[in-house]
DNA sequence: GTAGTTTATAGATGATTATCTATGTATGAG
DNA sequence: CTCATACATAGATAATCATCTATAAACTAC
């Protein structure tokens, strides 16, 4: 589950380690990818705001103006990265943020 | 030339603000997708480990085995976001990271 | 001026992706 | 078991984008 530290300089390559650094690179920008979206942004700040920082898909269609399914490949592209977590009660499907994959990101800016 | 901060929560649409907060998440998105590129954050860390932290095109072409114009294309695309600048003297274009832009993410993700 | 070097731009192409509609799956109520 | 609800998946489409080759532009040296 938990991942090793994000930094910019595992991404440089160096003759010795060349694709070593090009995976990294490309790890480090699959997850930066997810958060590169501008509804995805704005579903993130709905889940940060929440009153139990969860949402639903139900929760986000109406406010985004997008279809459910849109909605649900959102969520999926950012459940890939492990950026939010999936959790079922009942019928619904609660989203939550991974806080400690948010923190990684802010390592590598740090 | 100096950006406003960038916010997660700015991004959440609410009833009232909604367009405001759509555009806010276009533009941090547009910025992040800059960063979203395994090739560029390999020219990113490339920059950063020089040793004036600045390179210029036929700097970067043999360790990323790309061609000039496609390493041109990738800081163009840096630049546009104010990720990096760029300086010239004489025949060659010196690009460095902008490190105001680079705290402005890492502040999003704080 | 010409020649050489560095970077930028134009145009083409294949791959990725955000979105939709239609349909499937899963859970709960009665 | 049947129905309603919430979410996921499949498939299609239009737009975006990373890359290339070819060419132009800018600067230096002579």
């Amino acid at each position: 589950m938990t991942k090793s530290a994000l930094t910019l300089s595992d991404c440089a390559p160096s003759s010795a380690s060349e694709p070593i650094a090009r995976a990294k690179a490309e790890d480090t920008a699959n997850l930066l990818k997810a958060v590169a979206d501008p509804t995805r942004l704005q579903i993130l700040a709905i889940i940060a705001r929440a009153e139990n920082k969860e949402s639903c898909v139900c929760d986000l269609t109406e406010p985004l103006g997008l279809s459910q399914p849109t909605i649900s490949h959102h969520l999926k592209k950012l459940a890939e990265v492990d950026l939010v977590e999936k959790q079922r009660r009942g019928t619904w499907i609660w989203y939550s943020l991974n806080n400690n994959r948010w923190n990684q990101i802010a390592e590598l800016f740090s």
